[in-house]
DNA sequence: ATAAATATTTAAGCTCACCTAAACAACTGC
DNA sequence: GCAGTTGTTTAGGTGAGCTTAAATATTTAT
């Protein structure tokens, strides 16, 4: 089996998929910046693509995928994902240098190729920024209880899930304040006048952490025993 | 760090790297036919190429690779023979399915990441077709007592240790015929008539062996115990 | 409602890597 | 040595995916 499309075109699927989620449909502008291409180029890739029927597309209005197009979408993050796993399970690659490996690895293989590297991955459902991976079909289950550290109150528990910045700055800083996913904090203090947060983790150092790293990254409370609100059987 | 050169350009050094070491200098007409090109669009490479400084070229005579121009090459076939093994390896894919991918994943990775994959894979010092796989420098040690298989002798025990063509039909043939790398043979019987041959595999079994598949399999040589020509302390 | 600002499309042109067809150079046989 | 064959290069052209600049459509502000 070949590639479904180019590399170009793949990559414009990918940058429309996910500005849908964002937004709804997909600004000219928006995958033009994402794509850091000029909106003339995405004009004209955006007729290619409505002529393949992997977009539905309205001049001037924005973009939408078709079921096929939304298919090549997920199947290409799928890959993304999965060889980022690869990348840091298995080549000790550091999680802030694998998106410029995976931006190309992602255009390489067909299904049975994906599906042989999730199987020798042992099927991991997140990539090594929490991100979840597409199963076969383009389906994944997002957790719901996820959500930005900026939302969490004094005394609070939780776990570090994601990063909703993949910058490899922003990761490198997250490694000097010793912030990995799954690992475990406490709320211990907020302050309004800059919006920074004093955590502590599961061996008791405090770490300060500013708003800028609050915002981008994603948490999930852990239910305190005696707390017993918004709890799922 | 980035590629070293086009995918394009890549294609042509490592062409030109196989065409020198068989015949000194690749020829205009041998690279067209190695990369299914016509002989316009290789005039026209091998112009961007020795501007690149990466051949030695002069019209009308050839072209030879210069010491980067070698580097690039052995560096991409480096890659393409590390994939091949992490495809049959890791991934369970049989030896006749991986050269197609290999073609795209030669072109991904720096030298950082392909000692990664070469430490992660073990060091294999040959890929799934019996090739040696070049060091980080591009050298490799030949293994100078391996021949082809239409030079045996009567009598002679052999292990399998590659193939000189990689094509999908001959290696599905091979599979058919239950003759992998590293397998053990005795020479039973050579019939002039066809050229064809009758082998013993190390259970006795004996198999019918074409001249075509011979002159196509490469073979070493087990000294037996009491012959004792040609042997190396 | 109209003017200004913003977003999008069209027009023209570029680079890369390829093609075909024609011109040209280099070998080959005698 | 010259004709014919083979191999190579040049000339002209294509398509994908870009660019900039100009034209046009849409949205926002007054
Ligand atoms: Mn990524
Ligand atoms: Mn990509
Ligand atoms: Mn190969
Ligand atoms: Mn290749």
């Amino acid at each position: 089996m070949k590639r479904s499309g180019s590399i170009s075109q793949e990559n414009y699927l990918k940058a429309i998929f996910k500005l849908q989620h964002e937004h709804g449909i997909a600004s000219n502008q928006a995958i033009a910046e994402k794509l850091a291409a000029t909106p003339a180029a995405v004009t004209g890739m955006l007729h290619k693509l409505t002529e393949l029927d992997w977009i539905d597309y309205t001049a001037y209005q924005g973009a939408k995928l078709t079921a096929k197009g939304r298919q090549i979408a997920t199947s290409t993050i799928r890959k993304h994902r999965l060889w980022e796993v690869f990348l840091v399970e298995k080549l000790q690659f550091k999680w802030d240098a694998v998106h410029q490996w995976a931006e190309e690895l992602e255009h390489i293989g067909d299904a049975n190729f994906t599906n042989r590297l999730d199987a020798f991955l042992g099927c991991p459902s997140t990539d090594p920024h929490g991100d979840p991976i597409p199963d076969s079909n383009g389906d994944w289950k997002g957790n719901e209880r996820v959500f930005s550290a900026d939302a969490l109150t004094r005394k609070q528990k939780f776990t570090v899930r994601g990063v909703s910045n993949s910058a490899s700055d922003f990761l490198r800083h997250l490694d000097a304040l010793k912030i990995q996913l799954g690992k475990h904090f406490e709320v211990m203090d907020f302050f309004p006048f800059d919006g920074s947060w004093e955590w502590k983790d599961d061996q008791g150092i405090p770490i300060r952490v500013s708003r800028e790293v609050a915002g981008q990254l994603l948490v999930e409370a852990i239910p305190t025993n005696r707390g017993n609100e918004n709890q799922e059987s």
